[in-house]
DNA sequence: GTGATGCTTCGATTAGCATCGAAGCATGAA
DNA sequence: TTCATGCTTCGATGCTAATCGAAGCATCAC
């Protein structure tokens, strides 16, 4: 009965509304200042101080100084998972906050989950890597094959930089809405990133949704080699 | 800030110290009636009736009447994952709730997840069975290969039946102290059924620990392939 | 039937915590 | 320096929810 990590401690700080908001923001992947997060929750500055201090010091949030503003972001890319996770069970029970309509449907084909890509967009690049031998997966740890390499880095990444951060290369992440993996890790990242250079899609401001150019979304088929019909 | 999932009503279920100390109880995979997990939680019967009434409603138990008795476990396997991830987190940030004792130790070495395997020797038993060639990884879908079927069936598992049940054979489920996969699915739990069977190891009474006898330590690492030095 | 056991419902109490106004304290701009 | 902006701390308020005693309602044993 007492073994084992606390659970309770962490889960009633994501069980508060406004908290949950902040860190749904979050996912986003953008570090944003105490105040955004305030306007984000529907909460007085005041009060988000209170809730940002208690998600710092239980870990789930990386603050960041500067200046007079400080802005906060997601300590670690488990957090993420595990928002993930409670996202995939409420979902499940059909706790979805607003009734299903075009923002989630948007959501569902593409969002941006910490940065990287997820949502049908995603699952689909992630399968597409995989069986054509890009990725391997053995055990949790995911790795890049010498031919994933070659294909990565025709795309525009500078793979060596990614190697040389310290962040994992890559990682899965359960999609809430496929239910099934997609690419997290700094890979995840960076592909994500260059797809938003080439202009092939971009982000709304307010919210997760991630929204691809018809000429975006024919080269991404194309790039997962499949046969196009728009 | 109103789009996805509410995260916050499971995670404010799983919050409460109450109703986590239940949660965590029910991960041993038992179903428990009301008053064990009221006397598990340290709580009176009535305080756990109206928290098992809140779980149940919110789709994380499974509840099931006999007699007089009501039995509960928990609804499916994702949110015994979900609990896990949880776990990770807490035990990242060091929020233990007994400081680091001999009770731990053997939790880390070997405790059930929801009737499977978990802990480092779950971890090696899911090793051993990817780098020989049993178990096949694409995405989160994992199969079981032929020679995987013969090897299961020669360790005296009834397959046909398995395959005839309408859960899942194999899944991958996270491990909070080994932070790895461990294999979860009806073959997890067939698996460990086996092994308490051919008394290799046997639970715990009151928690999740599992202990392996000298023997069956040693069968168990044969079975893996691995030479053995006591 | 009677009594015992297991669970649920009701009601009252209490404690914890989210909330915000007001004041304090930095940082940056003029 | 003076003022504005962004965040933190303090204190008071109010609401929510956990808790348990007591009563109610099934089920089982006899």
């Amino acid at each position: 009965m007492k073994d084992g990590p606390d659970i309770a401690r962490i889960a009633s700080l994501i069980g508060d509304p406004a908290r949950a908001n902040m860190l749904t923001a979050l996912m986003a992947g953008k570090a944003l200042t105490a105040s955004e997060l305030a306007q984000e929750a529907g909460i007085t500055l005041q009060t988000a101080s209170s809730h940002l201090r208690k998600l710092e010091l239980g870990g789930l949030l990386q603050p960041l100084r500067q200046g007079r503003h400080k802005y906060f972001s997601l300590a670690n890319e488990e957090v993420a998972q595990t928002l993930e996770a409670l996202m995939g069970l409420a979902a499940n029970v059909g706790l979805l906050r607003t009734r299903p309509g075009p923002k989630d449907k948007a959501l569902r084909e593409a969002r941006v989950c910490y940065n990287h890509l997820a949502g049908n967009m995603g699952t689909r690049l992630f399968d597409s890597l995989v069986s054509r031998g890009f990725l391997r997966l053995a055990d949790d740890e995911i790795s890049l094959t010498s031919s994933g390499a070659i294909f990565v880095q025709e795309f525009g990444i500078d793979l060596g930089q990614l190697r040389a951060g310290r962040s994992r290369l890559c990682r899965r992440c359960l999609d809430w809405s496929e239910r099934r993996s997609h690419l997290a890790g700094s890979l995840g990242r960076a592909l994500f990133t260059r797809i938003e250079e080439l202009g092939w899609a971009a982000r709304d401001r307010e919210s997760r949704v991630v929204t691809f150019t018809p000429h975006g979304r024919a080269a991404f088929n194309k790039l997962l080699g499949h046969q196009e019909a728009i």
